[in-house]
DNA sequence: ATCAACACTTACCTTTTTGTGCGTACTTAC
DNA sequence: GTAAGTACGCACAAAAAGGTAAGTGTTGAT
C-alpha cells in the first residue's frame, strides 16, 4: 500500500518538464519581488516596513504577497511579537540563505554589468 | 556644463532603487521563459523549433518574444540561414554566458533541493 | 483631539502577461 | 493532393499580476 511514498530520496527536479512541481518552486524565487526580497534579507532580519522602504517600489500588497509565498516555501521565516503597535520580523531559514545566495550572485553580476547591457541594447536600437 | 555624462565608467546599479535601468535587466533574465533559455543555450546552440519542444509548454509567441527580449540584450545571438524552410540558429553572446552560468547554479540548487522545498510546503499547509 | 506608525487585509480597477488560432512561402514526404 | 515542418507575425481573448485606496485597532506624540 501507499505507491506515493518515501521515494523522496534522490529524485532531481527537471525545469524543462512543464508539470514538474520544481517550476513553482523557480516562479517564487524568481518573482518581480521575490529575487528583491532574498538580496536584502541577505543582509539580515528586517521589519515589514524596512523591508517596504528597502525595495524601491514595491507595494504592500505586493510585499506582503511576495512574503508569504517565500514563507509558505520555507524560504523565510515570520516572528511576530503580540505588542501593539504590532512588531513582525522576517528572516532567512537556512534554506533560504541557501537560495538567497544563488540569487545574490545574480543580483551581483547584474548590478555589475549592466551598463554593458545597456549599451548592447542601444546598439541593437534598430533592430 | 553637462552633469550628467561620462560617469558610466564604474557605476554600479542598485536593485534596490525603484528607477535604476537595472530592474529591466534583472526582469528579463528572471522572466519566466528567460531563465529556461539561458539553461538551454548554455548546452549549446539550438534552433527555434529545438528550443520549443525543449522548454515544456512554452509557446511560439512566447519564446520568440523572449529571445526577442534577450537579442535585445545582447545575450543572445540571433543567426538566419536564408533557405527554404527557414533556418535560424540561437546562442549565447560571451555576456549571455557569463549571466547563464548564474542562472544555472540557480536552476541547480532548485532541480536539486525542490523536494525540500515541497515538503516545507507541505508542513505550512495549515498556514 | 488629531495624526502618524505599525502590519497587514480587502475590494476594485488597470496593466501586463500569456495563450489560441490563423496566415505565410516553400519543400519534402505520403 | 494533402499534410507537415519551418520561424515567425498578428489579432483577439483570457488570465494573472500588480497598483490604489481604504479600513483595522491601539499607542505615543503633537
Amino acid at each position: 500500500m501507499d505507491e506515493v511514498r518515501l521515494n523522496a530520496r534522490m529524485e532531481r527536479g527537471e525545469l524543462f518538464a512543464e508539470r514538474c512541481p520544481s517550476r513553482q518552486v523557480l516562479n517564487h524565487v524568481t518573482s518581480r519581488w521575490g529575487v528583491l526580497v532574498f538580496v536584502a534579507l541577505l543582509q539580515g532580519t528586517h521589519r515589514f516596513s524596512e523591508l517596504r522602504r528597502k525595495i524601491g517600489g514595491v507595494s504592500e500588497r505586493m510585499l506582503a504577497q511576495t512574503l508569504q509565498n517565500l514563507e509558505q516555501d520555507g524560504f523565510v521565516q515570520r516572528v511576530a511579537y503580540p505588542v501593539v503597535p504590532p512588531h513582525v520580523e522576517y528572516s532567512l531559514t537556512e534554506m533560504g540563505q541557501e537560495v538567497a545566495v544563488q540569487v545574490q550572485q545574480l543580483a551581483d553580476w547584474i548590478e555589475v554589468n549592466y551598463t554593458r547591457v545597456l549599451a548592447a541594447a542601444q546598439v541593437n536600437e534598430s533592430v
